[in-house]
DNA sequence: GCCTGTGAAGCTATTCACAGCT
DNA sequence: AGCTGTGAATAGCTTCACAGGC
């Protein structure tokens, strides 16, 4: 019923109004939080309307209420549970940016097929051989994974997840994957979105030439 | 002129068919392209019109001609030069993943401010700090910037790269960057994606309960 | 028969614009 | 006066569906 996209905006809002209630601000306008998250007032109007709370025309919208109202939405009021696999570069990284961070997503396990990162607790996170995955996975009642292996490793990783009842998948991986149709999966392309960039950076280049 | 999103699907279009190009395929038709990338045939067609490239009927594309022209668009024959900021765990798998891969798109300097990182290159890219950066932008013509910095320093290394004379940027803090109009930003936001997984994961659990 | 190229239709997401409130 | 909430309009993107070709 509520977007992808809309999901997305909410959960910048949330972290935005953390930081307005840190900061001590009690209320809110659409326009304040549009500059913020670079969208327009109309949209994050929306957006809030989308969850079904409610801001007043003469304060706004109180701050701690909306965040909370979203965190309601995106969490149901239960934490998440998530695990990570592939423990190269790019996992350590994600461990370190998440573990111990989120109070209402915490990733609860790492896997990786080598020995030699098994068995140890890697930045915060508890690391585990592959083949123990599914019992893992059931014990801690994970329903999200994070696939940070190599592409020729992905689809095999995504099946072991699925195979341990995973719902939701963040793919890092280059590859497309094939998952039963009641996994949500989300790619996330670095490679994509770095040749965007080149691609859009280039061409104001050549604007400029041109304009010269 | 061409859209953001279908510059997205070209780059994993030739991706692929440097896979197939790889394993001796000629020709290629849209719904095999379609299939491999998850989208539509007529989507794949229409991404190829947009470059003005054209297939076959009988034969469908040629793999190597198609690859070679969005290369073309992509790249403008010019191989492009980017940057990255911030040589934390993520620089580091962000630089493990890229230096040396893509022909095209070449990493070419790393900056932290921390002296220990400096100086010195890691994963196969010179690290310099950060008061030399206009001076090696410059030098290396670099276009593109990569922020990998905590969330506090990410607009100031934005404004140091944008003074530097970059013109577009891949920001992977969580927070939206002011830059000047010319400059082409994207921001990649992991925490979002996570929670947008971990929404949508959450709803097909909540689907299952239901339908039970 | 099965493909490509593409006008037209259909959808989804965003923005406009204004009534209603304080 | 300046805000929210929201129907209506717009814009942008994707899919349909079919003419034309081998």
């Amino acid at each position: 019923m509520i977007s992808d996209k809309t999901i997305g905006r909410l959960s910048l809002y949330r972290r935005l109004l953390n930081g307005l209630e840190q900061s001590g601000q009690a209320t809110v306008f659409s326009h304040e939080v549009a500059s913020m998250a670079g969208v327009t007032a109309a949209q994050v109007r929306r957006d809030v309307m989308s969850i079904g709370f409610s801001g007043s025309p003469a304060k706004g919208y109180g701050v701690s209420e909306l965040a909370e109202a979203i965190s309601t939405v995106l969490y149901r009021g239960t934490t998440q549970t998530g695990a990570l696999i592939g423990v190269g570069n790019l996992g350590r990284a994600l461990l370190a940016y998440f573990v111990g961070r989120h109070p209402k997503l915490s990733i609860r396990a790492a896997f990786d097929r080598d020995p030699a990162k098994t068995n140890r607790v890697i930045n915060g996170c508890r690391c585990y051989p592959n083949n123990q995955l599914a019992e893992v996975v059931r014990t801690e009642g994970i329903q999200v994974g994070v696939i940070t292996v190599p592409a020729g490793e992905a689809q095999s990783a995504a099946n072991d997840l699925c195979q341990a009842g995973i719902l939701g998948l963040l793919n890092f991986a280059p590859v497309r994957l094939w998952v039963p149709a009641h996994v949500y999966v989300e790619d996330l392309d670095v490679s994509q979105s770095l040749e965007r960039v080149a691609y859009f950076a280039g061409q104001r280049a050549a604007d400029k030439e041109v304009t010269k």
